[in-house]
DNA sequence: GCGCATTAGATGCATGCGCACGTAAGTTCG
DNA sequence: CGAACTTACGTGCGCATGCATCTAATGCGC
């Protein structure tokens, strides 16, 4: 097998398995809790953070987000109240975003979600498949 | 570690590694060629199979998208003249896709594109990592 | 202090996507 | 044959994204 074709078939599998991870975890964050996969992604690194706010900017570095489409899902995290905004006293020009505690909230109920998803889809069980 | 948390950043990885390689994947094949990566994606595996003509189904199968998204991209694709579409005798129901010669051409030109890009990505070059 | 470049974040716009549904063709059962 | 069901594909709609651009705040040179 020629180089090229061992890079589009290592390709392939990669977009297989984030289409199947990526698909299933969409729906299932938003069938059971009503978020999507970015948002969670947002409220997940919230949630992990050291700090309790974290700037726009330090998000943007660690979610695969535009800054354009992370801005418009702290937008709709904001609107369901599961975080909140504040401005950045030392820059004014920074946003400071801190999960509400209903953000804690859903974060506790939907990171139980996720990590089983992921489980399941990363960890093909029931099976002696040796991967 | 927790079982866990290895989880957790082994799908971080994974959507990293997509993230990259398709992001760059759909920038270069936007410039260069003018077509996207879903698009690139259909004509790549009209180019590759045995026979000369797809159904939209067996398309469908092999590409990441949804029935609806498979449809629009091979009216984009017919837009632009690189495939056409046939109905199918035996299934009047079914659509047959071929691959125009503007097609070939076009897929002839982006597939080394394509492959810069993932060796690019996919094998972090002029690096001693091990990987 | 006053312009000018830079940076942080928000937004208009065009585009692609999935979902739900519509339409047409095939199938099954009586 | 004919009604009900299923399948294959197209389409309206709402939504999320990226790009380009806008606004506001900061910093820099003078």
């Amino acid at each position: 097998m020629s180089e090229d074709q061992a890079l589009a078939a290592e390709w392939r599998e990669l977009a297989n398995r984030y289409a199947a991870t990526s698909c299933a975890l969409e729906r299932e964050l938003h069938d059971r809790h009503g978020i999507g996969m970015s948002e969670f992604e947002v409220v997940d690194r919230l949630a992990g953070a050291r700090e309790t706010k974290l700037r726009m900017q330090e998000l943007a570095e660690v979610v695969h987000l535009s800054q354009s489409a992370l801005s418009r899902a702290v937008a709709r995290l904001e609107r369901h109240g599961l975080v909140c905004r504040a401005l950045c006293e030392q820059d004014r020009r920074g946003v400071f975003v801190a999960l509400t505690d209903a953000g804690r909230q859903r974060h506790a109920e939907a990171r139980p979600t996720q990590r089983s998803v992921l489980a399941e889809i990363l960890r093909p069980a029931s099976s002696a498949v040796t991967g």
